[in-house]
DNA sequence: CGAATTTTGAGGTGCGTACCTCAAATAGAT
DNA sequence: ATCTATTTGAGGTACGCACCTCAAAATTCG
């Protein structure tokens, strides 16, 4: 049986109450009573039961994901998977909102992450770009006790325990290497698109996709991207126009997390370039399997939700987290392994 | 706040006793009676709380994990993460143990599992080949209240929550398409090496593999298997074998989760083949990263104990499971994506 | 040295459920 | 209607811990 604060307490040579006080760092105790207890801790391999603890203190958790308003599919899928986590982490006491924000506009989120109450919500998950004014509202988040990690996209900067998504220059990279070894030997030109460029997520995609590419397969030319700012007639026309001026297009890289628009109008063209896109959805899943494009260089919304919402409850908790199961995988799916 | 059994018995007009029996369902309440608290529970949303309900019955959960003796460096790693888990699942109560078994030896791991004894063990993840008298076995281990579940390998026919592991023939495709890919377009031959052909998962993983290559890139000619039965000399001596009486090996396919031993042989030759291999194990990662080796299909070691330790205790709680958690992938590891 | 302060102990209550006992109510059989 | 078997209720204890109070003990300070 797994010793409790009861043996604990006999073990030091102390109270209770005393055991009590050191566990949950409460004030009133002397250091070398402090050090008695976890000697005992250590000598007698105490682990603290969790459940117990909660159970008694009536916790439960209460998450927050500030998600970008605006719905591309893959935004979609993870509100989805946190419907779905809702249900799972039910019984261990953790429950998770959506709230949508303007990602364009940090003194919004800056103030809707100000005006948080610590007794409505133990940790919040916000997928913005990095604004200071951001990183300061967290910072302060984090003093009056509210759990933060950045989600997907910004503030890779930080610790890594802080971040829950991917390295976007090691996933350009990979689509760079597989665009590389997939497109013809023969010299071409790469098309790449997105939604804008004035994203951290597509400069690093970008970045780690030429890199790839300059190095090793310097017979193929990335062209400057296109950006279509989500307008349907607007990326109809630039893709349109550039299949047009350029011959001996081999391959398209399509950067943003939508990428239905790019790809409608892409396969709608008669070339039979190497396409390459990001995220899981029911269209690009659907693209893959139809052979339309060869690769996805995904992350997993249901990973992702449920990394964010393990990594809060742990930091509520002030433990330490599993890093390896909260690793986001950069996950290639061909046809084969969907 | 959630409803609690004390408000279910409220609203059922019944006592907490009978509530009790209910939720639980022993016997001794009337038909009727039970249709009440069933609509109740129904009208509050009542979800029962697992952590009070555990703490109440004292429960832990203690899994056994039965391993194929030999060393490999996949299952070594398999062994790290179930240690790694038990760390993480011990707030939670659960631990799991290894045992290791001959698994060319259906009686020996069947009368082990019939052996074992329903106070001391809540749930058994087996990983061997499928054998009907192993698969009676389990089948009686249900029947006395331990759960199972198929761990990699084998039994793959059951139903999907009782098998975790990945679809080797999906990956066996997986590693066939991107060596069409990968290779030249010029004819070559493919060198497939496995440690045994006897194994099921083998069988398939070169069935996949064949299935793409032939449809889709004939120009590729896939050798017959090449069997190392894991003796480096025999390894060294087939392997050189192949290279001097084929010219034009164009890729290296390597079959089983322990790649080191024919790698070493097949990167020592001149020639620059493709190579694909499984698992993620020190060594291919490393030859990974040298560009020795093109590519890797994996599954994630982690992920495979912690979804069969979910699973077994979602068992034991006659729970549903979050399929999409359990989805063990089928990942694609190149330089980049490591 | 005594007073003020800090540290510690003992004990209680509650969290939501499991599980047990004993008695009471109800149903079914004769 | 009487007896028996079944069903139900009321209440208690326990699980491991959090958190509270009050008093006793130890320590520090002037």
């Amino acid at each position: 049986m797994r010793p409790t604060t009861k043996d604990l307490a006999i073990a030091a040579g102390v109270s209770l109450a005393t055991v009590d006080r050191v566990l949950n760092d409460r004030s009133g105790v002397r250091k070398d009573t402090v050090a008695r207890v976890n000697q005992a801790i250590e000598k007698l391999g105490f682990i603290r039961n969790l459940v117990a603890a909660n159970l008694a203190r009536g916790k439960d958790y209460r998450f927050l994901f500030l998600l970008p308003r605006g719905g591309d599919q893959f935004l979609a899928e993870v509100v989805a998977r946190i419907e779905e986590a809702n249900l799972a982490f039910a019984p261990e006491m953790m429950r998770a909102e959506v709230r949508h924000i303007h990602d364009s506009d940090p003194h919004q989120i800056a103030n809707l992450l100000g005006a948080l109450d610590g007794d409505q919500v133990d940790g919040v998950a916000i997928m913005a770009p990095e604004f200071p004014q951001v990183r300061d509202a967290m910072a302060r988040l984090a003093e009056r006790g509210i759990a933060t990690v950045s989600f997907i996209s910004g503030h890779i900067s930080s610790a890594p325990e802080d971040f829950v998504g991917i390295d976007n220059r090691a996933a350009g990279a990979t689509a760079g290497r597989l665009m590389g070894r997939f497109a013809a030997l023969s010299p071409g030109k790469i098309l790449v698109v997105a939604e804008t460029m004035h994203a951290r997520d597509s400069l690093e995609r970008r970045l780690g996709f030429d890199e790839v590419i300059h190095a090793d397969y310097p017979h193929l030319t990335v062209l400057p991207s296109l950006e279509t700012y989500g307008d349907p007639e607007r990326s109809a026309r630039i893709i349109r126009a550039s299949f047009a001026s350029h011959a001996g297009i081999a391959g398209v890289y399509v950067l943003g997390p939508e990428a239905r628009l790019p790809l409608e109008i892409v396969t709608a063209q008669p070339s039979r370039a190497t396409i390459i896109a990001h995220e899981r959805t029911p269209f690009t899943e659907a693209a893959l399997l139809s052979g339309e494009i060869d690769a996805l260089i995904t992350q997993d919304p249901g990973h992702l939700v449920r990394s964010a919402m393990r990594i809060l409850r742990a930091r509520c908790d002030r433990r330490e987290i599993l890093a390896s199961q909260e690793k986001i995988r950069i996950e290639i799916f061909i046809k084969e392994n969907l």
